[in-house]
DNA sequence: GTAATGCCTTGACTTAAATCAAGTTCTGGA
DNA sequence: TCCAGAACTTGATTTAAGTCAAGGCATTAC
């Protein structure tokens, strides 16, 4: 079996395929790879596709005029992105850059619309990933207008344990740098709150190894609950 | 012709459906009214259809523990919404409400998925719908996360101004209250920024009618320039 | 006509987080 | 192994916006 027909095979989109089908999209897909920070599209290009992280780890990301980035997400193996432009109004509604060496999956827009006029399990599919994806958008606007810097960061620590079995010991994904872009703030403010959540022993920071040493109180702080100084 | 076939010839998401379909749709929906104020339904709700906008207004928003509101959007007229449990994850993301005395048509979920399947148009008209809400979405993190509050306005008044024929006078459509939650903010800053905004002669504000002076500096504000004293 | 209520505005003050500016630590390549 | 650049941290300061409090205005109800 191909690298490509491993991917499309894993990808969540095409649960419950038919094997006909899955030979259809490693037809029409392309693989395509991308250096450390190369840039796959910026906001405003047409897209004519939508693609599939085979390997690697993409971001999605709006940047304001003064040069301040905003992550939207970030995608690892077997995720889709990019499809907003196959379904409505062309044109990409953010920036996709690779995080580290990535290699991506490209299905042509055209043929992918035909195969889901075909096969209306593939058309739920996408309804529920699109679905998904607005279920995350409302928790991001929650997180940013809702919550002070803290309680976006214990959130955000919490759903990283939560993926990682519920393990009190896990280990941040991508640079500080870039989380702190993820969290709608900037280095020196994260750096500040890793500091004090540490002092108060809430956690513990060794590098990018992070011990959640007060689960309970990590919630309440999820939950919007404030920074107790 | 019925008043419930009306909505549905109207709604964007049943554009090019056979008049078959669209009885169908007549069939399945029921028409439910709510007065001002009355919830339509809290985050965690699980959710077995959603609604169309048949008359009147109403709002999707997320609470903090606090209480503080953040409006996500507000639908009037032929908008569905509360579709994302539909497609993905049984409940609600997040709450509505009636802003103000309403009529909604309700679609139940499974007789939907079963309308979608049979017909490749209808679910590519909702993965459009869903697109064209991510697309929403993206504007709104950025706005949040990017802009500060005065740039947050002028962009919301001059999309205002787009949605009525680039007229120069515009009426806010909604209590400056809710357009603070709605911008990311409170009452108070809200009314601070705009008498701001009128001393310096960008705009002209009498009650909710607000005329635009200086299309040119809205629109550097809006981009994200700040609000020069 | 007046009371009552909700909505909006204004002022004084506080605060979370950004900015500006140095350092320090880490890391990958020569 | 050492160097250079990147990533991160820390400190001093500024600032946008939130909080608290009071008062004005307007619409509806009586």
């Amino acid at each position: 079996m191909s690298r490509k027909r491993d991917i499309i095979a894993l990808s969540p989109i095409f649960g419950g395929l038919a094997e006909a089908q899955l030979d259809q999209l490693e037809q029409i897909s392309q693989e395509i790879s991308f250096g450390r920070n190369a840039p796959i599209f910026w906001e405003g290009d047409e897209g004519n596709g939508f693609y599939i992280v085979a390997s690697g780890k993409i971001k999605i990301f709006k940047l304001s005029p003064e040069g301040k980035e905003q992550i939207l997400h970030i995608y690892g193996p077997g995720q889709p992105f990019g499809e907003v432009p196959v379904f409505a109004g062309q044109h990409f509604p953010a920036n996709a850059q690779a995080v580290e060496k990535s290699s991506l999956l490209f299905i042509p827009r055209q043929a992918f619309i035909d195969l889901i006029t075909a096969h209306p399990s593939l058309a739920l599919n996408m309804l529920a990933m699109l679905s998904t994806r607005l279920r995350q958008f409302t928790v991001q606007v929650e997180n940013l207008s809702l919550k002070e810097v803290p309680g976006r960061l214990a959130s955000y620590l919490i759903y990283l344990s939560e993926e990682q079995n519920n393990s009190d010991t896990l280990r941040l994904p991508i640079s500080k740098g870039q989380l702190a872009s993820l969290l709608g703030t900037i280095p020196e403010t994260l750096s500040r709150i890793l500091g004090k959540m540490s002092a108060q022993g809430l956690i513990t920071v060794q590098g990018a190894d992070i011990y959640l040493n007060d689960r309970y109180e990590l919630e309440e702080l999820a939950g919007s609950g404030r920074l107790v100084e």
